[in-house]
DNA sequence: TTGCGTGCAAAGGTTTTGCATGGCA
DNA sequence: TGCCATGCAAAACCTTTGCACGCAA
């Protein structure tokens, strides 16, 4: 199945690319895009369409039961495994050197394979548990 | 506000905590306990309140929207990070020793505090990748 | 032109809530 | 006994869906 790139499913990945590191709630999203014709359903809709093509993630923090989406792949994120702080929503990127042993070490110790560009870490950042 | 440990309360941390690895919706939680008498709204209440008290976890798994929970500190996963296999499903627990290397890393480089009982690594397992 | 995507409104499902009753401490 | 928790049903919410029209390729 082809698919278009439709004025409203650009907006909405311009949006979230230029707030990499951000979540958004559906409808946050919706009023970030207020005045720019994305209809609700369009919103869900093609949110759904971006994290099935793994260009978006959807995150849900402790404490509330909303879901929020971010961008996955913009530039500064490409292959950096993400830690994402479940008391405030921030995410960071781990750093370089440790994300090259965790893989290392996987790997000998399970013979696993980690897929950097989909996992996830969560916890507490430093901020939010000192 | 002092809170009582009524048997719907009992009957619903006895069932998470003898399924220490596995993930409950709240709708299977209810169907799980039917015929003990627990009601639709007492499990949404107590599920709240357990992970308000840090007793259970909320989860989220990639491609559904279900909401899944399940006991913490039960033995078997006590601090255990999970590895799931993002082509055969599977999932298995990160060495010990790894997982110790990686909190104190995180701990160093960044400040960051692991939540290994909310955090999976999603990557390929030794008989998928190789 | 083809058929995917959109907007709208309605439907569907899950989670929350109000209120009277029941049960723990 | 005092008050929290439960059950039930209704309400509130979020998300999905059907349909006709619009738009990308």
């Amino acid at each position: 199945m082809v698919k278009y790139m439709t004025q409203q499913r650009r907006r909405l990945l311009e949006f979230l690319k230029s707030n990499p590191d951000k979540l958004f709630s559906p409808k946050e999203i919706a009023v970030q895009l207020d005045g720019e014709e994305v209809s609700l359903s369009a919103i869900y809709r093609n949110l759904a369409f971006l994290e099935e093509s793994g260009v978006i993630g959807r995150v849900m923090r402790a404490g509330s039961k909303e879901v929020f989406y971010r961008a996955l792949d913009s530039g500064v994120c490409h292959g950096r495994v993400h830690l994402t702080c479940t008391r405030c929503g921030k995410t960071n990127h781990m750093d370089a050197e440790v994300a090259k042993q965790l893989a290392e070490a996987l790997r000998k110790s399970s013979g696993f394979e980690i897929d950097t560009a989909r996992t996830t870490i969560y916890g507490l950042c430093k901020s939010c548990h000192s």
